[in-house]
DNA sequence: GACTTGCGCTACCGCAAAGTAGCGTAAGTC
DNA sequence: GACTTACGCTACTTTGCGGTAGCGCAAGTC
């Protein structure tokens, strides 16, 4: 979670320099944006109502609007306000590419590797919505999500180490098409296999997400 | 394509046995459907209106309802008409795991594996709409395709031949993962490389569009 | 205490899009 | 030719939802 940007208030009375009267309240503003994106991952961007956000968190209608100025204003900013992926420098090496890759499949980031897949699928409606929305998505989600494990398999590529790993880990692949079929991740699965399988879902699924047709 | 179903008429007035009358013109089914599917893939269902499918097919909006009771009923039929993909028994063996992954990648189903994968897309915010819609994606479309190409693990699996072939294969990966940094499926690739990324990509796609969490 | 501005509420506007009604006409059956 | 039903058209109703107006009150600053 992020500070919910400086909330660029729809339109603001501007008295000059000073501000006098009733302060926002914006302890509520991380409620209000992760409820929208709860709605956003249930019904996907169209159906997502701006009554039932408010209902959600208990605030007014009128609220919402104090503060961004449209529903996709709001949107962008529940997308900004979920933070973005771990930054490939900054992650401590744990000695394989395969560790790194987990490592970072394993991060909090979206909720963990279960609920991230499922805000994609949530986002994947979204980047119909407008060039702005998907543009967005692209900036915050899909590319530097795509970065890290981009950044990470580079690093070891230049470190000689790449081909010979891959080589050594993909008899996974033979079970991960199978695997598949459940159409869940929550079911019963070997850890390892489990681990490498979101990795490659979470990639993929952002690919397609980059791959609107408009 | 397939016929486009009885139609189920939207709300037939009764004659018994005989009828008669001027006949439907099903001539133009097919265009309906397909330019439903496309305007699907464009702009997700909640988007499509259909004054503009009736405005692309040049059929009147009356006529559309008078063949399918609802907007969702349409979209079915849409999805329906799309046919489905080749059945793993009856395909010819290729004589590897391989190349009968690829033959499907390669199948026309969707319209081949570019626009396969933008329908892919667009059919992940539909299995938002509703649970019918959703069942019918699921059924229609998911489940049918990753059983082909599980079918085809199994059956390579029992032969004994998949291990050594994923492990002389997977080199590959090395390069996918920075490829998808371009976002996008149409940019130059070696052809081999692309059409292992597109049947990863397929796949898993597929399982995201399983995974919804209504 | 005077002033200012946010909050919650209720009511409302505007618009897009699903779905309908009814008409004149086309295309069939008997 | 009489009859029946689809087609295209225009106009309409209904509904949901984004967004706004204005009020009484809360919570701050001076």
């Amino acid at each position: 979670m992020e500070t919910p940007a400086p909330a660029s208030p729809a339109r603001r009375t501007v008295t000059n320099g000073q501000r006098t009267g009733r302060p926002y309240d914006h302890s509520s503003d991380a409620l209000i944006l992760a409820n929208t994106l709860d709605l956003l991952v249930e019904r996907g961007y169209e159906r997502v109502t701006l009554d039932e956000v408010a209902a959600r968190t208990g605030k007014a209608k009128t609220t919402l609007y104090r503060r961004w100025a449209t529903k996709e204003d709001l949107v962008i900013a529940a997308i900004r306000a979920a933070g973005r992926p771990p930054e490939a420098d900054r992650l401590p090496d744990l000695g394989s590419l395969r560790a790194n890759l987990l490592a970072v499949v394993d991060s909090p980031w979206l909720g963990g590797p279960q609920r991230r897949l499922s805000i994609f699928a949530g986002l994947a409606s979204a980047t119909q919505v407008s060039e702005r929305l998907a543009d967005v998505i692209r900036s915050e989600v899909t590319e530097p999500y795509v970065e890290v494990y981009r950044r990470l398999l580079h690093r070891s590529i230049d470190d000689g180490e790449t081909t010979a790993h891959f080589a050594a880990s993909t008899d996974l692949l033979a079970e991960v098409i199978p695997a598949m079929s459940t159409h869940r991740l929550s079911t019963s699965r070997e850890p390892v296999q489990r681990d490498f399988f979101v990795s490659v879902v979470d990639d993929v699924v952002l690919a397609a997400l980059g791959m609107t047709t408009r």
